[in-house]
DNA sequence: CTCATCCGTTAGCTATGACTTACGGTAAGT
DNA sequence: ACTTACCGTAAGTCATAGCTAACGGATGAG
């Protein structure tokens, strides 16, 4: 799976606050560090990891360095949770008419 | 947010594949263990994070317990990353309307 | 050229999580 | 009642992730 990465980098909480700030504009990395809990190579660190699993895309910018979010890593978690949906929904439904058969007797009981 | 459970069960390789498993089906807890690489108290301890998540639901069935998906927790994660799409997708096109602008005295590329 | 700013990387520490082994509890079969 | 099957939990070990402090490289201003 390639979102395993992906996941795997939207599971941090702190990660999750920048990837969030990210979404409402680009930034660099100081002003990115500013105000949150942790300090700038922290979030230095964070950004690699967003990077590596396609969700974010960064650009010199002088001495400093924006960070924007990219699409393509968002669009392919979604993807890949839009498949499991339908996939999961259908067993889903098959188990619920499946449960009203067996509503009559109760327990355990063979068609 | 209630969905960072959801995304940090989510983010484990092995509870993925468990989740996997149970979007084919419900599943009882041995049947669940038998080929993964795991032991059978690891695969409860997974699925006691699962269900902590709202990803899936458990009943019990005899000696066994059957565990299955729960769809309100997949449609949780799915509302976030939808309105977290538009914004961020928003955002993006702002960004990339922004550069057009900027295009005659940088290094010029313009469609 | 020199200085200051901004950033990525490394080393090292600590905390968290994933796993196994061992145990107790419940339900079904004989 | 006894045994067997199935499961959750507790204790303990080991690896890994996240953080800070310190360093070095690149860019822009003076």
């Amino acid at each position: 799976m390639t979102n395993a990465l992906a996941f795997a980098a939207l599971a941090d909480p702190t990660r999750r606050e920048v990837f969030e700030r990210l979404a409402r504009g680009p930034l660099p990395v100081g002003e990115l560090a500013r105000g949150l809990p942790v300090s700038r190579p922290a979030v230095s660190q964070h950004l690699k990891v967003l990077k590596e699993a396609g969700l974010v895309t960064d650009r010199p910018d002088g001495t400093r360095r924006v960070y924007q979010i990219d699409p393509q890593g968002l669009g392919q978690i979604r993807a890949w949770l839009d498949r499991f949906w339908d996939e999961a929904l259908e067993a889903f439904k098959a188990e619920v008419e499946r449960d009203d058969d067996t509503q009559d007797t109760e327990t355990g009981n063979k068609p």
